[in-house]
DNA sequence: CCTAAGTAGTTGAAAATTCAAGTAAAGTGG
DNA sequence: CCACTTTACTTGAATTTTCAACTACTTAGG
């Protein structure tokens, strides 16, 4: 016989729904911050990183990792970047397979031009309506969930 | 003179990026569940909202605004929903220029059939990891954020 | 060495989403 | 009742993302 589903309790659906329409809204937000500046969060988040790795440069598949983009987006996203000049590639020399994403100054006066801004919104959009304490929790809260998931997501790796 | 930038102190850049970081890998986690019922996170929703709905059928502007998607995108996803036989649409006799999105039996059968284990992901990949406080914390910081949010949106609809 | 298997990255097509119009009906102010 | 603006929704094209190969190189084992 079927088992009963465990629905939702009360307490548990408030969490539940006021956490995913603050995060879509949450993001939606930033987004559209962030669009003054011809960024997406993804691409933001592939320059930030690149902006603070060792000679502003990073390979492919590590970036993907950081940015928890699939390979394959990573790839397209980076040929426009590149179109644009704010990334160029360079290849590997240990490794022939490899690829180095490696920012120029162009790329990285545009993030660097975007990043007070993109600041300035996650505080206004976010962490200006949170107390230290809550902060704490977040990040206690977060971090947690972060590390469950990273244990679950062993078979399912894509 | 431009005004130095208010960068994010460590407590601050440790809630921001554990939010982040679990929030992108919990909707990630959720969709690769959700993938065995051929359903996305925002199918799901556009569903779920049905079957509850009266007669379960919503005007498509309704339906949009509370799944959050634009009407376009809704418009789209609706397209392809009724292609697979979850949704007709239905004219709206008072008003000439709306429609009613109406879920087919089979759209339920669908959504009841994804529902129970929805719902186990959403316990397994997050809220079995709360305690009853922190799903009373979570509640309470992101409906304030939520509600910021609403107040900041005005002038920024799209 | 040689082969099999795994890794790094790209690619083109398909699917999803956004964007900018476009149509038709409703509402509004004179 | 008549222009004008707004609302409801759709559409097609452009962009983005996913998906399923595919190439080329590296690694491991015998």
């Amino acid at each position: 016989m079927a088992k009963q589903p465990n629905w939702l309790n009360p307490r548990e659906m408030k969490a539940w729904r006021s956490y995913i329409i603050a995060s879509r809204r949450l993001l939606d937000a930033l987004d559209f911050d962030l669009d003054q500046h011809d960024l997406s969060m993804a691409d933001y988040e592939v320059l930030a990183l690149l902006s603070d790795a060792p000679e502003r440069k990073l390979r492919m598949s590590e970036l993907a990792q950081l940015a928890m983009l699939s390979k394959s987006r990573l790839s397209h996203r980076i040929k426009v970047m590149e179109g644009v000049g704010w990334i160029k590639r360079e290849a590997c020399p240990n490794d022939k397979r490899g690829y180095f994403a490696v920012m120029t100054d162009k790329g990285f006066k545009a993030i660097a031009k975007a990043a007070p801004d993109h600041v300035e919104s996650v505080r206004s959009r976010l962490l200006d309506h949170l107390t230290v304490k809550d902060q704490e929790d977040v990040t206690r809260i977060f971090d947690r969930v972060t590390n469950k998931l990273r244990g679950q997501y062993i078979a399912e790796e894509k």
